[in-house]
RNA sequence: GUCCCCAUCGUCUAGUCUGGCCUAGGACACUAGAUUUUCAAUCUAGCGACACGGGUUCGAAUCCCGUUGGGGGCGCCA
């Protein structure tokens, strides 16, 4: 169903708690799909559960989506022509089209309480059937309607639910068909008079002009009931797009509630993952790149998603690579970027800041990292010396150990001009002098250093210490120095 | 239970629409080797899958049917 209206597509989350991956992959693909086509991306907040929905929520909606780089032309914040973009604040809109369908017959007026139903559905579920509204009030008398309010008693408004089949064209499953019958009467209105999801949702989409809904799997059985709605108001309807869900490690859906870490986005922002990394592992559940290529950059991603490439089988998160992932980016990324990023890391650790030595934080440890989380925890192993490690111990205990550290000062004398480059040099000369190999060399001056036998490249630690505590460490170990 | 969706290495996937180029390709992880002063990074190699059963066809991972398995929905949640 093509139609030449200008593309406009939406992100539509509910500000019930923090953003999780799943939604985030969501709110991704619309935005990868709108910035591909030139088109414009809608941010519309569906906080009609007002028990659940908090503006809290909502900021940090906002925030986290911000983080990913994920923007949008219009919004809660930053308005537009089809607003306000809370559906809270449109109600008078569904309270409109809810009367259309009740004047035209289609929607009804309905009496039963949530106990009531309550206990229907489990009487429906025991006798082996699907539980659905059964049509108490469907019929109901326009007298006994207009007796009931008079009496005060609460009401819903239901939607007549058509007997026939109803389908609708998938860009990502093709066809899909649905039965007559498989669906009983759903609320439209509430009893406080606010809309639920179905009918907010198709309101909205007609209102706000949105060509394209890309969601969840989870709402294919709700797209049945939207388009319901759509064809008995006579809507346009948008192109669908379903996009199969990311299953946690249980291979079950990931759920808003306290699941597996890392379910959350700002997870991944207190860990200083790069946003580019999260968005790059995010885009290739479910989605592949012509090309083959997996390590992608967002304008790559921008340029090349085509939501023909959208697979249709359900995806599982991945920790692992998302952390290869993630380190390929930190790899990739500017030296100096990195270095903004991680200050407010040291900070948090009490460690220093200064760009210097941050720098040379940065290129020591930037090989074996996935976020910025792990760099103060590398910088503080690294200052805090203990007892070297048996193997590093062993290390200095070599025949030569010993004399090489003490002829390494001896040479190093009053020069102040050291750097990382220049010790190896020193190292490497001085080792020479004594007749001593590579790791001869290399080894016990890296005991001395950091108290281990495993890190950086020796010049990179160096760099990281700094030449005064170096050398102290250095004199630590020298001829008989203690142990 | 019922409706709908899905089904390729342990995981993410390419290939499926437009059957043959697929004795099924890549990536993560794992294993081994190379390299390096060590670790990491990097490079090379190895391990490892078309859920099952029927069709259709000269030929099926690709099309059809069934089975099994998995997932999602079935709310005055979204």
């Amino acid at each position: 169903m093509t139609n030449s209206r200008p593309l406009r597509a939406r992100f539509a989350p509910s500000p019930t708690g923090r953003l999780h991956v799943g939604g985030a992959r969501t709110a991704l693909f619309n935005w990868l799909f709108a910035r591909h086509h030139g088109g414009t991306l809608v941010l519309r907040i569906e906080d009609t559960d007002q028990e659940r929905s908090t503006r809290p929520a909502e900021a940090a909606l906002l925030t986290d989506l911000q983080w990913m780089g994920i923007d949008w032309d219009e919004g809660p914040d930053c308005g537009g022509p089809f607003g306000p973009y809370r559906q809270t604040e449109r109600l008078a809109l569904y309270a409109e089209h809810a009367a259309r369908l009740v004047a035209s017959g289609d929607a009804f007026a309905c009496f039963c309480t949530d106990a009531e139903l309550e206990v229907k559905r489990q009487a429906q579920i025991a006798a082996g059937g699907e539980p659905r509204y059964d049509g108490t009030c469907r019929d109901l008398p326009a007298a006994e309607v207009e007796a009931r309010r008079n009496r005060g008693v609460a009401s819903v408004t239901r939607f007549r639910v058509p007997s026939r089949p109803v389908h609708f064209e998938d860009n990502v499953r093709g066809r899909i068909e649905f039965g007559a019958d498989t669906v009983g009467d759903f609320v439209l209105l509430r009893s406080n008079g606010l809309p639920t999801y179905n009918f907010a949702c198709v309101v909205d989409d007609v209102a706000m002009q949105i060509t394209h809904v890309i969601r969840g799997e989870d709402h294919l059985s709700n797209t049945l009931r939207q388009v319901l709605v759509y064809e008995t108001l006579h809507f346009a309807q948008p192109v669908f797009a379903h996009v199969s869900l990311i299953l946690g490690e249980d291979r079950s859906k990931l759920k808003k509630r306290a699941g597996q870490e890392g379910t959350y986005v700002d997870e991944y922002r207190d860990r200083g993952y790069l946003p580019d990394a999260l968005v790059n592992f995010l885009a290739l559940l479910g989605w592949s790149s012509a090309t083959g290529d997996e390590v992608l950059t967002r304008e790559r991603l921008r340029a090349e998603f085509d939501l023909g490439r959208v697979s249709r089988s359900p995806a599982i998160f991945d920790v692992q690579k998302l952390r290869w992932m993630a380190g390929e980016h930190v790899r990739a990324a500017p030296v100096a970027g990195l270095v903004s990023l991680a200050q407010p890391f040291l900070a948090a650790a009490g460690l220093p800041t200064d760009p210097l030595r941050v720098q040379a934080w940065i290129l020591a440890f930037r090989d074996s990292i996935a976020c910025l989380a792990e760099i103060p925890v590398r910088v503080r192993e690294l200052l805090e010396l203990g007892e070297p490690e048996p193997e590093a111990a062993a290390a200095l205990q070599t025949p030569g150990a010993r004399g090489l550290l003490a002829l390494v000062d001896e040479r190093w004398g009053t020069r102040t001009d050291l750097d990382g480059a220049a010790f190896k040099v020193l190292l490497q000369e001085s080792g020479k002098a004594l007749g001593l190999k590579g790791r001869e060399v290399f080894m016990p001056a890296r005991a001395a250093l950091t108290g281990r036998i495993h890190g950086p490249d020796l010049p990179l630690l160096f760099d990281s210490l700094g030449a005064a505590a170096a050398r102290e460490r250095l004199r630590l170990h020298a001829r008989g120095g203690a142990c």
